[in-house]
DNA sequence: TTTAACTTTCAATAATTACTGAAAATTAAA
DNA sequence: TTTAATTTTCAGTAATTATTGAAAGTTAAA
């Protein structure tokens, strides 16, 4: 296979695997892109590449910074902005990590707890609580899961990892 | 709050979680309410507390047993079939994470090892079959991550927390 | 069998989500 | 300053995803 086909393969497929996580394919892809460029890219290097308008590389690019995983870069003598994305993966995958927990987990282990203080002792009643509460617990202990994924340092596994791969 | 306001508190909160890890809001506002339910619900049931349509309460049913989360069962005197939730909450996030690791994650690694065959030695080419490795090395430590988790058994720390929590 | 209760399917349609492109706003060179 | 390059915004539209409802299919009681 020729690397520009391995390459579109690879933005395809990271879309799609976005997509099915309730992630913004096109966010995904220009990501993607970036994260396999050598040098910084333009908005009109990404349009082209991706064939997407202005508007929409300009809101996901902007989304990519917001998240944490791509940032602005200047090149000399240019005018216009530049993006590259990080390429630490372990980093990459600690970033999005945290993010999720906090825009989508933790708001609904507070909406699961507030319920929980329904008054009502009827058989139905009760099992909602029981429920809720269990619901609440594997929640919080997924949100702790992470957690500590994060927290735990695999760089050096990472980085040995794609030593060995070299030789 | 009262007892109905909360459940429908629940089941819109569980559908706003869904949609944003990509599960079809119904689907999982099905499987909601059947997890507080105190007996099997039949397909009116669903269909008059959801407000949606036959056709709509069959296909999510389907999936949701398809995913093994959700099961049949007869009621004596009744012909129409009535549908039940495991309750076992850690159960449940078990049967999730096997699912999408199967359907979501493990394509995508079997994907990203066959690109990286490509066979380019330019800057670009290198950088790209980097960036692959990297990415396929963190999905399957992430896939070995959920693959623990699953294994852990900690139905006794569940059991305990709503022992506690009775009291 | 026949009949009726019940389930499934799927084309048509609705709802949601994403994208475009051009006008407005911003930035910095002249 | 002016001017031109660049970025941002967002109303309109396109694409995608989800839902309806009625017809076809299935099952079991009569």
């Amino acid at each position: 296979m020729e690397l520009n086909e391995a390459k579109n393969k690879y933005i395809q497929t990271w879309g799609s695997l976005a997509t099915s996580w309730g992630i913004n394919k096109t966010m995904a892809q220009v990501h993607a892109l970036l994260l396999v460029s050598t040098k910084p890219l333009s908005a009109e290097d990404i349009m082209e590449t991706l064939k997407i308008s202005r508007g929409n590389v300009n809101m996901n690019v902007r989304a990519l910074i917001d998240w944490g995983i791509v940032s602005k870069e200047f090149v000399v003598g240019e005018r216009k902005e530049f993006f590259v994305a990080d390429k630490d993966i372990w980093e990459l995958f600690k970033q999005i990590t945290k993010e999720r927990k906090k825009r989508e987990i933790e708001p609904v282990i507070k909406v699961l707890d507030e319920l929980q203080k329904v008054d009502d002792s009827t058989e139905e009643g009760e099992q909602f609580k029981k429920v809720l509460g269990d619901l609440s617990f594997v929640t919080t202990k997924v949100n702790s899961m992470l957690e500590n994924a994060i927290k735990a340092d695999e760089h050096w596994l990472l980085s040995n990892f794609t030593k060995i791969m070299k030789k």
